[in-house]
DNA sequence: ATCTGAGCTGAACATGTGTTTAGTATCCTA
DNA sequence: TAGGATACTAAACACATGTTCAGCTCAGAT
C-alpha cells in the first residue's frame, strides 16, 4: 500500500468519500476528480477499483443498504428495540455516528426512486410489519382493518423524519430528531395514536 | 414567431419540457441541447431566453412554486375543500392533469434542499395550520398540546403520499393515490384517527 | 420603404467530463 | 531471489458540456 490514510484500505477510503460527496451534492454533480482530491488519490484509482463511477454509485448504493440490512437484522434480533411508537428514524440515528451522511443518502436513494433505495425501503417495510405483528401479538396493538395499509403509515410517518428533517427544522424552529424536538414529537404522536384526533361528539 | 409549437410561447414550451425532464432525470443530468430538442429549438435559444440553465432552473422552481401557490390560494378561498382528513396532496392531484411532473418535480425540490422547496413547504405548512385551525373551531378537531408539531405531523402524513408514491405502490400493491389504494389509506388512517392506535387495557 | 429590435439558428469555442494508457513502485508467492 | 500480480500515478484522449457569436428572418413602428 503507497498511501495510507486513516487505517482503510484505499478503496474503501474512496468509497466513503464518495458517499459522503454523493450525499450532499448529488451522483451527478460530484465529478470523479473532486472525490479522488477527497479521497487524496488519483483519478484513474478510482476507476481501477470501481471500473466507472456509475459502478462506484452502485457500490456506494450497495454499502449504504448494507448498513440498513445490518441495522434492520439487530432490529430483528432483539439488540435493538424501537419501542415507544416503534420508531425506526431514532433508533438509527442513535446508531449512526451524528454527522453520518448515511441518512442524507437515504434520502436520496428514495427520492430519486433508485431501485437500490426502492429495495430499502421493502425491508425496512417487511421490518416495520414484523415489529408491529410482535407489538400484537403482545396485546399492545390493535391490528386494524388493513394490516399493510396500517403498518405503511406507521413506517412513512416514522420515514418522514429522516426525510424531511431540515424542512420540519426550519418550520418548526426545533430539529424533530434533536432532543427536545424528539420528545414533543413523540409526545404528539403517541397523543394521536392515544386519543385520536377528532373531537368525541358529547364527550361520551 | 418563426416555429409555432402548440399555442404556447416558445419560451414556455422550453419552461414546460424542462420541467418534464428535471422532474424525470433531476436537473444535473439534463443537458441544454435534450431541452432544446425537446422544445424542437436550438441551444442557443434557450439560453438567450433563461440566461444560463441554471437561471432556467430557478424559473422552473418559481414556476412549479407558483402554481402551489395557486393551490393553496384557492384551498384558503374556500374553492377547493381538502376535507376527510386535510388531505392536500388529494387535492393536488385532483387537480393536476394526472401525468403532471409537478409532485415529480416537487419530490426533487424538497430532496435536495433547494430554497425553494422549503418555500413550498413552508406555505404548505401555513395552508395546513389555516386549516387545522379551521377545523378545531368547527370543533371537528381537538388541538392537541403542541399544535405545530400536530399540524406538522398531519402534513408530512399527506406529503409522504406524494414523495413515497411509488415505493408505497411497490410494498402495497396498489397505489396510495389511485382510486382503490386511495380509499384503503383513507379508512385506515381515518380509523387511527378516531379510534387510536393502541388495544385499551380492559376494553374500558 | 426603412429602420429597429426580438426571436431564432448553426457553427464554433472553451472547458470539464469520464476514461484509457503507459509506466513505476510495492507486495506476495514460489 | 526472481517473477508476476497489484496499487497507484501522470498525462493524455475523446467527447459532451454550457455558452458565445455572427448572421438570418420577420413583425411592427417611423
Amino acid at each position: 500500500m503507497c498511501s495510507a490514510h486513516d487505517d482503510l484500505t484505499a478503496k474503501a477510503v474512496i468509497r466513503d468519500r464518495a458517499l459522503e460527496l454523493f450525499a450532499a451534492l448529488g451522483p451527478d454533480s460530484v465529478t470523479v476528480r473532486q472525490i479522488s482530491t477527497a479521497a487524496g488519490v488519483s483519478p484513474g484509482l478510482v476507476i481501477h477499483h470501481f471500473g466507472s463511477k456509475e459502478r462506484l454509485r452502485a457500490a456506494v448504493d450497495a454499502y449504504v443498504a448494507s448498513i440498513f440490512d445490518g441495522l434492520f437484522s439487530r432490529v430483528a434480533d432483539g439488540e435493538l428495540d424501537p419501542v415507544d411508537g416503534a420508531s425506526f428514524a431514532e433508533v438509527f440515528l442513535r446508531e449512526l455516528p451524528p454527522d453520518s451522511p448515511v441518512s442524507r443518502y437515504l434520502r436520496r436513494l428514495l427520492l430519486s426512486g433508485d431501485p437500490a433505495g426502492t429495495e430499502v425501503f421493502r425491508r425496512w417495510f417487511a421490518a416495520s410489519q414484523a415489529t408491529a405483528d410482535a407489538l400484537i401479538a403482545r396485546g399492545v396493538l390493535v391490528p386494524g382493518d388493513d394490516p399493510p395499509v396500517r403498518t405503511a403509515f406507521l413506517m412513512v410517518n416514522d420515514l418522514m423524519l429522516l426525510l424531511l428533517r431540515d424542512q420540519l427544522t426550519d418550520v418548526l424552529g426545533v430539529d424533530p430528531l434533536g432532543p427536545e424536538g424528539a420528545a414533543r414529537w413523540a409526545d404528539e404522536v403517541l397523543a394521536i395514536y392515544r386519543n385520536g384526533l377528532f373531537a368525541r361528539e358529547a364527550e361520551r
